[in-house]
DNA sequence: GTGGTCTAGACCACT
DNA sequence: GTGGTCTAGACCACG
């Protein structure tokens, strides 16, 4: 595991994210074991404290459970797991939709813009690609 | 002018970011005066030096120029404001995207998406509407 | 006359400024009228006030001199121009030559850069050029 | 670490050219801790709201970074100190000989000035002395 | 301990 | 009236 962490957000959330991105892309499966604090504080070079709070709040957040000497997993309850997934996607779409509205991009607009992004290569680094004939109408 | 405000960011960023989407959005034209720090802070009920902070970082962005005693004012570079657009926009596709890619979904399956979610009631509180047939298939 | 303005320094100051530098040069001779408050406002678009601020702090300095009914004058005491260009270039050189050794550059390497600057292209827009070799030794 | 401060100009300007000085010279180095907000502004006495706004311009130009509940440090990309040191000494370079050019001097002159300026007692407070004669020719 | 943000109130220079 | 800077003191999140 390896992460680029942005400046701007807690490093324990950003990991966090990381981790339930994992499971809920079915990286890491219900039921898998995920890795000790000391040993994910080696692999990130992150300070302990900081990987055992991310910890907390996955617990909290009951994406994973602790059995007690044996270590932390990931929660079974397949239904959890999709909840979080429907979740986090909800939270991704009203953001996206509702900041292009407020930029005064039109419902039509949006779906084209998407539809040719996805299209051009997947969504990595067209950053802005395809958007020009799009501003100019908007 | 009113904002709600959001405790996760600093309230400099987001009048920031409220007063970008006004020019962005033609609300606030080139060339526009803006208010003045005092007008602002009393306006919004924020610290005048939140306000000048905020000014300051839209200045460091050419988004406003300031004239000495008078006062500021949108930047009168249109391109400048079509870059900051298109900025913002590809800011916005980018982080959804990827957040839905990493979340497991399919190019087809985030177009359909912003699809329903769009025609549905265009983009506002329907988070998580329609998204569960994709899900189980995601 | 025209002058870009910087928007560090205050305009007074930079009008001042540009026109001891005509003085100095030669540009405007001892005895020359200068324009009066109001045709320099409309010529450089600035507020009236300004202009009548420089001229205050030009006379304060004794650089110009007011003639009852017949407007403003550049002082006919040669002595006190030179004076005011042996200031101009000390502080010009004094602020070059310490602020050059504050970066750590020797003495020796300070003549060369600008031997260097000088035979290249008479000063203009050469920022930086030549600089690399002497830096490297810095 | 202690600066004499110079009423002109504001003081975090003043205490950030002076830690940049610091680092092109060497007297820092890269990866370097520089002193927190707090020692710093108990060592100068200065309040440690402007320490803040001067290492907030420091990161900007990217000469410091800082790691989050750790402090800040000198950045480790030397190329980017090596910039720094170029464009501050390209400004003296250009400011110094622009200026004296509009002064009235002839680039054979300003060389000659600098010269003896450097021979004379090595940059300090030589402020006109030897510049009598340049003058008279200019 | 670190930096980041915010408030309150003040003074100054400029137009 | 405008923006720019500075002080004093406070609270918070992070590591």
């Amino acid at each position: 595991m390896s992460i680029e962490f942005d400046n701007n957000l807690p490093i324990y959330l950003q990991i966090m994210n990381h981790i339930k991105r994992q499971i809920v892309s079915g990286l890491l499966q219900p039921g898998d074991k995920i890795p000790s604090v000391r040993e994910l504080a080696a692999d990130l070079q992150i300070n302990p404290n900081t990987i055992q709070r991310t910890f907390q709040e996955l617990e909290r957040e009951e994406v994973v459970e602790t059995k007690r000497g044996l270590g932390r997993y990931v929660t079974s309850e397949e239904s959890k797991i999709m909840a979080i997934k429907k979740e986090m996607a909800g939270d991704l779409l009203h953001q996206f939709i509702h900041g292009m509205q407020e930029l005064g991009f039109k419902n039509q607009d949006i779906v084209t813009i998407v539809k040719e992004a996805v299209t051009a290569d997947g969504g990595k680094d067209q950053k802005g690609a395809n958007l020009d004939g799009r501003i100019a109408e908007g």
